[in-house]
DNA sequence: TTGAAAGCGCTAACAA
DNA sequence: TTGTTAGCGCTTTCAA
């Protein structure tokens, strides 16, 4: 692999201007340039992106924290961010943590070492004291998922009103003991989520009733059957449940069709993300749709605004109740 | 952040001095290693990847291209590659292709320009010639999908003898109209898939009826779904459908229950994958579980002997009917 | 055992 | 318009 010292060389100038020429940059003759393109041709030289970082201390990267590929959520989300990054001269680094802590500091050390130039971070369980620790020098911004009154900036939806208005739908359907899968109440969404379903509930003088409210630990399909599995043993069962994520969901629903009762009749169903799966299953899925690809696109140009000393402001993006056959039979 | 000349200032040593502690070298008496230990901890030093990079010639940055994080297929393959690049001190660049060329070239020049040690390629669509090239000189391993006869080495599975066994099972389920929804047969895992579909029906006396085959030109839900409208117009429908993904399955499985249609009654499902997804449809969806996980453990593997030199082998791993309600009720 | 110094490939300030 | 040169942060050879 040619260097630039070599590529100056063969076209008898000097590095400086081969340089130049590499960066469109001020002032070189029509000529000049010519030379140095045929030098560059013929020695099929590629300039070192290490050299350049190392002088310029800019990366052109952009690193993205994922808690687990594994949840389709995720995916659009990623799409905007890559589409947007790709349009700004910038390419993504998507890591994976699996919200293990070590596997987070490696990679959050890369903004520290310039091999970045700002992070997205979607993990809830990200470890907030170091991000915010980061976030006084670097560039970070938080998606999905933020800390309230923090100082990362985010981009997210009204996770509170969401919710409210899944319940309500299932409400009016008549519905009165409506169970709740939610996360684990530490994160911020699942505290905001319940929210919603607790004012839902009150605004029509039901009552919430805690053993219809089950908390699972991770967002992957078994733990959706598992929940619901939990909730078919309640004495009285309930005959709807809203779950905090399509995952979750799709497991209930599994659960309650192997148990050998209906969807909608005998239990409705409303999911949280509208995931490409919640449209596939038998009955389709009612969900709220998170406005993915555009979060993504919008988490991208916030970093790179920031990347670049805009200052940035934080973002709540529109949601929209999607009903289909799991509510309305 | 200090740099390795701010901690040799403060701890009375030379840079050279600071550099063998980082690296564990040969010869540093106890008290120096001491002195310098201490300026690092005070000075919370922490050594620029980017210089060490332009130094070493390394990176210890693993470059993995997916056509797209949407097929869940590819989620366990990339824990397994992750898993194991971290235990060997590796971290891996997680990108994205969308089989579209640019981008693929964008992070294909990663490796050229030092930013990568070396790469996994899984995208089918990927431009062989270009990375044919790059293996001249770079380490490259191809993971399922790869080129035969090529000088790339790879893992895989036996994708002839996996189809001819979804296929053989139907046969054996009594179903003597079988459709194949296949991908598009430029790709070799679809043409290989073909030939075990061809062989078992040829061994049992079955006519292959082109009417019953149907190419997709994606992998998502909606084109199974395509799929299966098309063949549920064919005059004498098929009793039967092998998808060579569980993307396609499930679309298929969708469009035959929309269609009133019993699964497995009146037609039988197999897909192919074993995907999270594919035990939560209704119902169940019989399939081919791949290895993916130990897919990708072994291609990082290979990978990483490659990067350091060794010769490594093509390797051929086992795959596994998983006989499921989507072909016996 | 330790230090001095060269150099990885590049950009940019300054000079001509 | 073009060239000279310092220097980004590090490792490693050579010498002491």
């Amino acid at each position: 692999m040619a260097n630039i010292q070599q590529v100056a060389q063969k076209a008898g100038v000097s590095v400086a201007t081969v340089s130049r020429v590499m960066n469109n940059s001020s002032s070189v003759t029509a000529s000049t340039r010519q030379k140095v393109e045929n030098a560059i041709k013929e020695l099929n030289y590629e300039p070192s992106v290490l050299g350049r970082n190392l002088r310029t201390s800019e990366s052109r990267l952009i690193l993205v924290l994922i808690p687990s590929i594994s949840n389709p959520f995720y995916t659009e989300i990623i799409n905007g961010i890559e589409d947007t990054s790709i349009k700004n001269g910038y390419n993504i680094l998507l890591c994976e943590t699996d919200s293990s802590v070590e596997r987070e500091n490696i990679y959050l050390n890369m903004i520290k070492n310039k091999l970045v130039d700002g992070a997205i971070s979607m993990d809830p369980a990200v470890n907030m004291e170091k991000l915010n620790q980061l976030a006084l020098d670097y560039p970070i911004i938080q998606c999905s998922e933020y800390e309230e009154g923090g100082i990362i900036p985010y981009v997210t939806i009204n996770n509170e009103l969401a919710a409210y208005q899944a319940v309500k739908h299932l409400i009016k359907l008549g519905h009165e003991r409506i169970a709740l899968v939610n996360s684990d109440e530490k994160f911020l969404y699942a505290r905001q989520r319940r929210q919603g379903y607790d004012r839902a509930l009150k605004e029509y003088h039901l009552p919430i009733r805690e053993e219809l409210i089950y908390h699972t630990d991770y967002l992957e399909f078994d733990y959706g059957i598992q929940a619901m599995r939990k909730l078919l043993e309640v004495q009285e069962k309930p005959t709807a449940v809203f779950a905090v994520s399509d995952t979750l969901a799709i497991g209930a629903l599994k659960e309650i069709n192997q148990s050998g009762l209906q969807v909608p009749n005998d239990i409705a169903v409303v999911g949280f993300d509208k995931i490409s799966f919640s449209n596939m299953t038998n009955p389709s899925l009612t969900t709220i749709s998170q406005p993915m690809y555009k979060m993504g696109c919008t988490a991208a140009t916030m970093l790179i605004n920031s990347v670049v000393g805009k200052k940035v402001e934080n973002i709540v993006l529109d949601h929209e109740l999607v009903i289909r056959d799991s509510t309305m039979g």
